[in-house]
DNA sequence: AAGTTTTACTTGTGTATACAAGTGCAAAGA
DNA sequence: TCTTTGCACTTGTATACACAAGTAAAACTT
């Protein structure tokens, strides 16, 4: 069983992403125009079309009639861990992780509210709590739980410095596409308390998230705390 | 100078969408195939397809090859978190809005934390507070600020009914296209304890906004505060 | 030198066409 | 009767082309 090569429009979508995500094209670039990507890739204008209407979608670049395509660099936020703080810009290099719960296989009947289906229900999940400090201050709390299917190695795998998301596209080739939230706002319980060191009543985001994919019939879970008080969420819609 | 004509793409999405959110089409349903589109609007495909691609994108469509568009209805719960605005949250039954400060035209410097331009500064911005209740508790209240820019008669209309969204697009041919956010959780001051009801230390959501149209240099800005102890705010991303 | 027009680019819209691939059902076969 | 095949539908991908409209700079005119 081979696996299918994507459709044109989506490796030259994959290219261009690449390339703006690595700083090869900065923000207030123009990109190539599109008939000079047509001549570089062997492609319609369609179909190059098709790329940058991705890469508008996703917040990469903007267009302008007459113009071209402005690069306006990584998009802040597309899963959640965008923030701006009293402090301006937040560099990875500022951001730790710590494994609370460490990666392992356990049942569940539900997850934060989410209806799981009966496959998923059997196969188990994968649990993990961490901790994220911004400038060695805990900021998030979360709670991720995804489908126990075809992930092999994943409990053994390292979270340190990467994320989950960017994890399960290298690794599995899976892509977050999009998907479902609550958010609330909720007052710091013990526990909470405790990770994030503050008071009672302290006020705390909550988001619970259903993490869809391109895989039609996988969708993962988190349940997110986040003090708010020194850095916001920050996100586009 | 006489306004342009949508392209026949954008009136046809204009169409379909209307027949969803009033419900001739119900969830569920599938719409006409893409060939039927094209023979009854005098279309060709790709341009149909486009139509029907920015269904997608808005949540109101899913596809199926094979089997054809499936309507999901209007975008769900979303409300505050997608583009569709407030009034299709809950239904508009259970919803209601009360005007804590009429339209008016004031000065202002900045809108809760975004930038503004000299231009938008110099012309003022229509301010407006509103209340918004779902079954009789009040849930959001809002503080809105629109530059004063091409907006006739705009202070003189009603918001009884409609959404804001809803307003600037009929009238004014504004359509929000995305925007920035700021996701905070805070405990509520005098003010909006007075006006949810609750008391000191209660956990409220509050949302800081810029919200991008589709006239390039036109933007405006809410914040928003969000009793979230019986209605949590649902969304996609 | 300053203002205007032209020109050569860019993206935006739209048509016409072709074939691939998934779905569901009806007809033909065992 | 049950299974398989085939067909008619659907959406997905892609090509090739044409013209509209916005932008910026070169070329021309005054």
């Amino acid at each position: 069983m081979a696996l299918k090569e994507a459709p044109h429009y989506r490796q030259l979508y994959e290219k261009l992403r690449k390339l703006i995500e690595e700083g090869t094209f900065q923000r207030g670039d123009l990109l190539p125009s599109e008939n000079e990507l047509c001549a570089a890739h062997h492609l319609t204008r369609p179909t190059v079309r098709k790329a940058l209407d991705m890469l508008v979608n996703d917040g990469f670049i903007i267009r302008h009639q007459g113009k071209g395509s402005i690069v306006q660099g990584k998009p802040k936020g597309i899963g959640i861990l965008s923030l701006t703080g009293t402090t301006s810009a937040i560099g990875q290099d500022h951001l730790t992780t710590q494994i609370i719960v460490k990666p392992r296989i356990q049942s569940w009947e539900q997850a934060f509210g989410y209806e799981i289906s009966e496959k998923e229900r059997s196969v188990g999940c994968i649990y993990l709590e961490r901790l994220r400090l911004i400038n060695e201050q805990p900021v998030f709390y979360d709670i991720t739980m995804i489908p126990n299917l075809n992930l092999p190695r994943f409990t053994s795998r390292t979270f340190d410095n990467r994320s989950l998301f960017e994890i399960l596209r290298k690794h599995y080739q899976i892509e977050v596409k999009g998907g479902e939230q609550k958010i609330l706002a909720i007052t710091a319980d013990d526990r909470i308390q405790q990770h994030f060191g503050v008071k009672k009543n302290h006020p705390i985001l909550r988001l619970d998230r259903k993490m869809e994919t391109n895989r039609p019939d996988f969708a993962f879970f988190s349940q997110i705390y986040c003090n708010t008080s020194d850095y916001s969420l920050i996100g586009r819609f």
